[in-house]
RNA sequence: GGGGGCGUAGCUCAGCUUGGUUAGAGCACUCGACUGUCACUCGAGAGGUCGCGGGUUCGAGCCCCGUCGCUCCCGCCA
């Protein structure tokens, strides 16, 4: 714990985990919880553990009282104890290499039990090999789980990233500015939790998805520079790495430009990899969202294998084949990808490829290999000497193709390249492709209404040369709107806004929202902060709770948040939500349905 | 909203395929022994609403139906 200031207190003088051969000789008083015991009969060990970790503390009769030596065999895990005693080296043979303190003991001399602990409901220290307990205990109990080193140290991590976020933001002029928590429900987007007025029957708030307006209203302010490590909440259905109540770390700027914000995004993220002990490179790659659609079908590519998607249309065209040709001539085209090596690959493992192409909206997988020299495969006997030699097959390859319109063939290749991927184990350890994905699509279409939907939000700005140039084929627009991906998964988005309330007024209408009385209704905050002066403004949020999870190896949001929700949206430990009494809902003019 | 997995002692699990005396193991717990252990060891003991409800059966932890909880995925998440 270097770098610490001391945690020293009237009751205790050092931290467990921190003693050292060093402190040999000291006279040291602990606090903490017993993690284990053993009683040998004359000699008895109980391993102490604090926030800095763990040590040995011995209580034998050579130094310690028989009263001494009985309280401490009779004192039961995960007690609270204070323990007073002599910091000694260990001799050679007894010292423990796996333990960070193992080549100290403390002989201790007295022994206080400050509070003791019924038997634990779930084990916190844990055998070699011993299993996590089941998630439900683990979070009913929370108190116990998060008393494991492992989660201890993972909320450690956090509070240093926050703290990293806090001052990188801050050096650069950047205020962090608070924003409500209790706002305005938002039409658009994911289910707003809302909260009731007393005050007002029938009408209620709701918990920000993300304080998205406020910080563009602080730029109208003229605050300049702003961040907020704000909380957000959305009631949608939970996965692993989503939670109803989240965290993100919120930035917004004025008078600046693309360039700006994903220079400070490079060097954020290139903090926060750091303090988790990762290198980062200085600028990370670039790809227009085209050019990510095109060679990976999909807007957040994993870079750290190839398999790249290529268009082979114009190879298919001449076949006489009737599904590739059905396909072309709808307006489709044949891309796929070349898997090196996998012509071996068994019916059946081709056969759960073309599952997941399935799976992913496509009418099926196009196979193709090269064995022996000689094209292999159902479609084989379609290529002509002309199309064997455009696609030009290497021996021992497979090529998978899907024929159909890039909507589906998109996401339909992009699931086969990541199984393949991982099939021939592509991704080495510790690769990091650090990417940024800009130019997105302003609108994208509802597949059965066709009505036009933001691919960002409402409040991006379109690229001016793109509405001069397409000025009614909105669907064309290009938006300056720009996500930072990492080895195929988001870590954060954002925009340049529009700062024209003309413009902005266009987009609603755009979206399905002309009426102006509507508009101002429901985004009239935001509107009449336009026409009050606004500048040039942008920003960007990152994904709080997952970066924590990414640098601490952690394989759920569970393990970095403190007091997480289930899948259900439920909080074990808490006990939320829950019923509350009939006069409670009757003062907040809440009547509950019958049943 | 839909699909998959799991639910047996405080914890981790076996038993379920093929229904049949009293439901087992390891750890934890209690008691006892033990002076250098570090997942201490050894002996003894206690500990069960087999998630819950219903059904089939002479008989259900096991089969069937429903339900609840946790979890993974699809839908959803501007």
């Amino acid at each position: 714990m270097t770098l610490t200031p001391s945690l020293a207190t009237s009751l205790r003088t050092h931290l467990a985990g921190s003693l050292r051969v060093a402190d040999a000789g000291s006279r040291v008083t602990l606090g903490g919880w017993v993690h284990r015991s053993r009683n040998l009969g004359g000699i008895v060990f109980l391993d102490l553990r604090d926030r800095g970790g763990l040590v040995q503390v011995s209580f034998g009769t050579d130094w310690a009282s028989a009263e001494v030596i009985a309280a401490a065999a009779a004192v039961g895990v995960e007690s609270v104890v204070l323990v007073e005693g002599t910091v000694v080296e260990r001799s050679a043979e007894t010292k423990n290499a796996e333990m960070g303190t193992g080549e100290v003991e403390l002989r201790a001399t007295s022994l206080k039990v400050l509070s003791p602990a019924v038997t634990p409901a779930i084990p916190v220290a844990r055998g070699k090999g011993e299993k996590l307990p089941a998630e439900e205990l683990r979070l009913r109990h929370r108190y116990l789980d998060l008393r494991r080193p492992e989660l201890q140290a993972a909320l450690v991590l956090r509070h240093r990233l926050l703290q990293v976020t806090r001052r990188y933001l801050s050096e650069r002029g950047y205020l962090e500015l608070e924003t409500p928590i209790l706002t305005k429900p938002t039409p658009e987007g994911a289910r707003d939790y809302l909260v009731p007025s007393r005050v007002h029957p029938g009408e209620f708030y709701a918990l920000p998805q993300s304080p998205q307006i406020y910080k563009q209203l602080f730029m109208v302010c003229g605050f300049d520079r702003y961040f907020q490590i704000a909380r957000c909440f959305r009631d949608e259905d939970l996965r692993a790495d989503r939670q109803p109540e989240f965290t993100q770390i919120d930035i917004e700027a004025s008078f600046i430009g693309q360039e700006d914000i994903l220079a400070l995004a490079e060097g954020l993220i290139g903090a926060l990899w750091k303090e988790g002990g990762y290198d980062a490179p200085e600028h990370f790659e670039r790809m227009t969202y085209a050019d990510a659609m095109e060679r990976y079908g999909s807007d957040r590519p994993d870079l750290r294998y190839g398999l790249e998607i290529r268009d082979h249309s114009a190879l298919f065209r001449p076949l006489e084949f009737g599904i590739t040709q059905s396909a072309l001539a709808a307006g489709g085209r044949v891309r796929g990808i070349v898997v090196p090596g996998a012509a071996s690959w068994s019916r059946k493992q081709v056969d759960e490829l073309e599952a997941l192409a399935k799976g992913a909206g496509a009418g099926g997988l196009l196979r193709l290999k090269r064995v022996d020299g000689k094209l292999d495969g159902p479609i084989a006997k379609f290529f002509t000497p002309e199309a064997e030699a455009a696609l030009a097959l290497e021996e021992g390859a497979l090529a998978l193709f899907v024929a159909a319109a890039d909507h589906v063939s998109n996401p339909a290749l992009d699931r086969v390249r990541q199984e393949c991927a991982q099939r021939l184990g592509l991704v080495r350890e510790g690769d990091r492709r650090f990417l940024i994905v800009y130019d997105f699509p302003m609108f994208d279409r509802d597949p059965v209404t066709g009505a036009l939907g933001a691919v960002h939000h409402p409040f991006t700005s379109p690229k001016a040369e793109d509405m001069a140039a397409y000025p009614d084929e909105p669907h064309r627009w290009r938006a300056t709107a720009y996500d930072v991906v990492l080895n195929g998964l988001e870590l954060g988005g954002g925009s340049i806004r529009t700062h024209d309330a003309a413009v902005q007024s266009r987009m609603f209408e755009l979206l399905g929202i002309g009426d102006v009385a509507e508009q101002e209704r429901r985004f009239g905050f935001l509107l009449e902060g336009l026409r009050a002066g606004a500048p040039p403004h942008g920003g960007i949020a990152f994904g709080f709770d997952r970066i924590t999870m990414l640098l601490s190896g952690a394989t759920s949001l569970r393990d970095v948040i403190a007091f997480p929700k289930t899948t259900a949206a439920r909080a074990l430990f808490e006990g939320a939500p829950t019923l509350v009494p009939a006069e409670d809902l009757k003062e907040l003019h809440i009547r509950p349905e019958a049943g």
